[in-house]
DNA sequence: GTATATGCAAACTTTTTGCATCAAA
DNA sequence: TTTGATGCAAAAAGTTTGCATATAC
């Protein structure tokens, strides 16, 4: 329940808390500020633009959410807080979520051997970008 | 010599377009526009705001300077076109540039094997999240 | 009842644009 | 000479803020 969620961090679940919270996770392209509104509009016309905006940021400050940067000159936020990793497409700005708990490890064991002194790592995250072979497909991953 | 290198890609060599471009070979802490514009100021007084913004931008168009993506909500820039990767420290924002092509390598051969369907990748980048262990020394990469 | 969140409008910051002038090729 | 770049000021885009009202706890 989000309630709850809200409630653990201290924070008052107010209708429109909930709504942005909820809207974010079950929105997977990694939404503008102005996407979120948007949506929310449809359900709670009467919401205001600067609530989505203190909200978002609040999400974020409580680690209920990411902030994902990019070079739009819009942020994004991400509902996800787990370890991931990102594909854009070039020409659309389109954000793939892409789960790989192995390149972690991958990436600690080589750079352990670089010897970076006086860095605590606090986060690893690796961005590929590229485009679609086929504009009319989808891009999928097979893990096996 | 910069004009030679504006002229290959078909720009033409204003004194502006290689003061800017000089001077983001020169600034290694990727600047946003505003600071390469304060640190042009000093030399070209007269130069406008709105030149540096458009010079930034046909740079990164014709592959001569990166767009870096942050979360601090202004684009920085960055003079380095080679495949490199970002440290990034959490609470100064500064960017440190780590360079390391066997990364690409590690992650190229491991992604083969996702059977990632439809893209073709044109560029990895890798960023490294953290925090100084000792506030007053510098992050130190011993590559052996 | 109290502390905190919302909503509005105004302010602020960053970036883009139109257009007349200017300079590189 | 021609083509494209610069510089200015104005506009647009995106974000933050102050404050009165409303609401969760």
């Amino acid at each position: 329940m989000t309630w709850e969620i809200l409630a653990e961090k201290g924070l008052k679940a107010t209708p429109q808390r909930i709504i942005i919270y909820d809207a974010l996770m079950n929105e997977h392209s990694h939404p503008t500020t102005e996407t979120v509104y948007e949506r929310i509009k449809v359900i709670h016309p009467t919401i205001s633009l600067a609530t989505v905006y203190k909200t978002l940021e609040t999400l974020v400050e409580y680690q209920l959410a990411d902030k994902v940067s990019t070079v739009e000159g819009t942020y994004r936020y991400d509902g996800k807080t787990e370890d991931h990793h990102h594909i854009i497409i070039e020409e659309t700005n389109e954000i793939i979520d892409f789960d790989d708990q192995q390149i972690k490890d991958l990436l600690k064991a080589h750079l352990a051997q670089k010897n970076i002194e006086n860095l605590k790592i606090t986060n690893i995250s690796i961005q590929i970008r590229g485009r679609k072979i086929d504009d009319s497909k989808t891009i999928t991953i097979n893990k096996f």
